[in-house]
DNA sequence: TTAAAGTTTCAGAAATTACTGAAACTTTAA
DNA sequence: TTAAAGTTTCAGTAATTTCTGAAACTTTAA
């Protein structure tokens, strides 16, 4: 198999991407190959077409596979494992999302819940506790949304994201007729 | 002016963010402190609070201002320039957001525009473009409601945040009486 | 002007992160 | 069992990123 120069550079774009996303370059050329494969890949298959070494197509599968984005094939009277993505494009977005909240808010949110069970010391304490109240506060609500939206179906999400302003007018809405309820 | 232990737990783990956050280390430190301090702070102390090289805080002053997170503050009679966060906590998500977006998403985006001007050659990139095309879409429509919640004033944002399963009921309410509108 | 107070730049050093490849390990089937 | 096919691990190396500090620059006021 030999993977047309637009492939390619899909492929390498994934790959300068990758750290931006959270992973490293290597990963994301990974990645991205096995996305726009129609068939599965082997992990040699990955090394030769990506020139990786071996070992790090390894790791590197062991990392997609900690935050479920591949999945493992096999076919019959063949020994080795295939490796292709799990999920929709859309499951992608959302382990990608759920993954990156776990790294990048939950450590915050901790810490800072932590720390807002002590009562400040001084003035300068007094202060900083109120921002980081504040910013628990804003991550909470975030994360809370999130799992939300997370939860939802893809349909219907979708709906949502495109209402565009109606957002505001929906939002109106509900103030008007469930002021009481929900 | 020596900071406390749990204030320096709460700068440190900034750091430790920051990379996680989209920029580096002493960045994420530079900005934690900022933010959590009452009154601003100069560059030289930033440099001798975080025993960091006057340099390199010159250089993140730089980066922050560019994500427009710091803004300068003058005090009379005094040539000094005084740093501080610009704007609330809410700006300031809203802020790393949007250059979160400008870095990790629109590059992407660019890149499978242009790839998909072009006809497909074989059945590999007609599969290819074909998964382009969702991840393209999937990404507009996040982008569309990103910039629509961005818009919205904070008090509507967080009612919409707070909604939970009421979203869901919302949009119901919005099938039911809005379907020829908006 | 000039010198003092302050800021920025950038080449090189240090620290961190990613990658290779050979050796160790595991599984399967003959 | 054993050897062949395949996978994983990890010590050492390479590449990248971050940081320092001294020199260059800018601004202000005497």
């Amino acid at each position: 198999m030999i993977i047309s120069a637009k492939i390619e550079a899909f492929v390498m774009h994934c790959g300068e991407m990758g750290s931006r996303w959270g992973f490293n370059r290597t990963i994301g050329q990974m990645y991205g190959l096995l996305v726009i494969s129609e068939e599965a890949l082997t992990a040699n298959e990955l090394s030769e077409q990506l020139k990786i070494s071996r070992g790090n197509v390894s790791m590197g599968i062991k990392e997609l596979q900690s935050w479920r984005l591949i999945q493992v094939q096999h076919k019959p009277g063949d020994r080795k494992e295939y490796y292709r993505p799990a999920g929709s494009i859309w499951e992608m977005a959302n382990r990608i999302f759920e993954e990156r909240r776990k790294r990048e808010i939950d450590p915050t949110l901790s810490l800072l819940r932590d720390n807002l069970l002590n009562a400040p010391a001084n003035n300068e304490e007094i202060y900083a506790q109120d921002k980081m109240h504040e910013i628990h506060d804003l991550l909470e609500t975030i994360t809370f949304f999130a799992g939300e939206l997370q939860g939802m179906s893809p349909e219907k999400l979708t709906t949502l994201m495109k209402l565009g302003s109606g957002i505001g007018k929906v939002l109106d809405m509900k103030d008007k007729f469930l002021k009481s309820g929900t």
